[in-house]
DNA sequence: TGTACATCAGTGAACGCGCGTTCACTGATGTAC
DNA sequence: TGTACATCAGTGAACGCGCGTTCACTGATGTAC
C-alpha cells in the first residue's frame, strides 16, 4: 500500500526504451516526478497553512509515505521551503515575462499594465505563494543565494521597459521634478549601467517608487488592508487606475 | 521561586493606601503590571521568533511562572495575539498622530513627509511588530473587530490631511489627470462623506495609492527586497524622495 | 543472456523535543459583618 | 478591630498532540562483466 505511488509509476515505462534516456533515465524521471509530487503537495500545504505550518509529515501523509522518506528527495525542510520559494518566482517570473512579451514594443503604457497586472493575476490565484515570497519573512529562515537569480526575474523586466523607454526618447522628459539626492543619483546609476542600460537617475528612482506601490497594493488587497475601503468588486479597477497613474508619471 | 515576581510586587505596595484606590485597586495594578510583562515578553518573543513562533509556555518560562498560569490573563494564544496586534497598530497610530500633530497646518508637503516618515521609523525599531500588522496574516489567525479601530489611526491622519488640502483649494486642481472609472468613483465619494469630509474622487484615489506606495517602499525595505538594489545608508533618502513625489503629486 | 554486486528508495521505530490547554489544588488577598 | 467566608493568582501534573531528524533494515532496480 505505502509503495504503490512508486511501483505504479514504474509499472507505466515497463519494457519501453526511450530514445535519450537509458534504463537509468526511468529512475531519474520516477525521481523527478516524485520530486515534483512533494512541492505540489507542499504548496498546497503552504496554501492553507502558511509558510511555518509546512509540515514534511504531514506532507509524507498525504503522499501515503514514511516521513523518513521525503529525506531521500530533501535534505531538511528549509531545502524543501528553499525550492518551493526558487519555484514561486520563477513561475511568477515566467508569467510576467510571457505576458508582456506579447505586447507592441512600442505600447509602453500598454507593456507596463500588463506587467502590473499579470503580478497581481498571479498573487490572487497564488496567494500563500505571494505571502511566502514578499510577505514577511519566514522567521529563523534565511534565503540562500540560489533565490537571487528568480527574485530578478520581475524587477528585470521593469527595468528593460525603462530602459526601452530612454531609448526611444519618451521618458527623458518626464522624471517627476523631485531633485535626487546626490549620493543616490549616483547608487541608482551604478545600478543602471550595471544592468546595462543607462537611464536617467530620477527614472530609475520614480521606476523603482512604482515598482514597490504595485507591490504594496497588491500586499494591501491580499493582506486584508482594503477591507471596509474598496469593495472586493472594485479592486481591480482601483489597481488599474493606481498603476495608469504611475505609468503617466514615468512617461509612458 | 517560582512565586517570587507576584510577592515582590505585593511587597512593594505594602502598607500603602493609595487615595482613590483601594486595597482592591492594588490587586488591580498588579494584574495590570503582570498583564502587561507578558505582553512585553511576547513581543519579544515575535521580535526573534516572528508571530507564529510566539509561544505560551516560552513566555511563561522567562517570567518564572507555570504556564497554565497564563491563562489567568488570557484566555488563549490567540487572545495574546490580539492584544499584541491592537498594541501595535495602537502605538504606530498614536507615535504618527503626535509627529504630524507637531507640523504646521499649512505646510501640507511637510504633515505628509512626517506621517511618512513616522510609519518607516516606526517599522524599522519594531521590524517584527510591523510585519505583525502588515506582513503577511498568521496562517489560521482572524483578526477580531477589536483591531479595527486602532487599525484605522494611521489612515485616519492621512485622510484629514487630504480633507484640509481640499479646504484650503491646494489640492484641487492636482488630482491626476487619469480619469476615475464612474463605480469606483462613487465608492470613493461615499467613503468620504462617511468620513465627514469632501474631496474629490480622483484625489481619494490618489491619496490610497500613495498610502499604499508607503507601506510598499516599508515593506521592500524591512522585507529584503531592497537588497542589493539601494544599499542601507542610501534606503531614508530614497523612501524621501519617493515621498516626496508623491506628496508633490497630491497637490501638497 | 545470466550472474554478482552496487546503488538506491522506502520503511518503521525511535530520540528528544515543544506545544496549548485543562484540572484539582493551595495559600494569599479582599470583603462583609 | 477581629473573624468567617469568598475570591483570586499561581502551581504542577497530566492529556494528547505534532514536529524534524536519524538509523539500521529490506527489497527492488541498475550496472558491469
Amino acid at each position: 500500500m505505502s509503495s504503490d505511488l512508486g511501483s505504479g509509476h514504474r509499472g507505466r515505462n515497463t519494457g519501453r526504451v526511450n530514445d535519450t534516456t537509458t534504463a537509468g533515465g526511468v529512475r531519474a524521471r520516477v525521481r523527478a516526478e516524485l520530486t515534483e509530487a512533494i512541492k505540489t503537495t507542499a504548496r498546497a500545504h503552504i496554501a492553507s497553512e502558511g509558510a511555518s505550518g509546512l509540515s514534511l509529515r504531514a506532507v509524507a501523509r498525504e503522499l501515503k509515505m514514511a516521513s523518513s522518506a521525503i529525506y531521500r528527495y530533501f535534505p531538511s525542510r528549509e531545502a524543501l521551503l528553499t525550492a518551493l520559494i526558487v519555484d514561486a518566482y520563477d513561475t511568477l517570473g515566467a508569467q510576467v515575462e510571457e505576458a508582456e512579451a506579447t505586447c507592441n514594443r512600442d505600447d509602453f503604457e500598454d507593456r507596463w499594465l500588463t506587467v502590473a497586472h499579470a503580478v497581481r493575476d498571479w498573487a490572487l490565484e497564488n496567494p500563500n505563494e505571494y505571502a511566502l515570497i514578499y510577505g514577511s519573512p519566514v522567521p529563523g529562515y534565511a534565503a540562500p543565494e540560489d533565490t537571487v537569480g528568480p527574485a530578478t526575474r520581475v524587477p528585470v523586466v521593469m527595468f528593460r521597459l525603462l530602459a526601452d523607454m530612454v531609448e526611444a526618447g519618451v521618458a527623458v522628459a518626464a522624471p517627476d521634478p523631485i531633485v535626487v539626492d546626490e549620493v543616490l543619483a549616483a547608487e541608482f546609476e551604478s545600478v543602471a549601467s550595471a544592468a546595462g542600460v543607462s537611464a536617467p537617475p530620477g527614472l530609475v528612482a520614480s521606476g523603482m517608487a512604482s515598482w514597490a506601490q504595485t507591490f504594496g497594493l497588491i500586499s494591501f488587497e491580499l493582506f486584508g488592508h482594503l477591507e471596509n475601503v474598496v469593495t472586493p468588486q472594485n479592486r481591480r479597477v482601483f489597481f488599474d487606475h493606481a498603476m495608469r497613474a504611475a505609468a503617466a508619471r514615468l512617461g509612458a
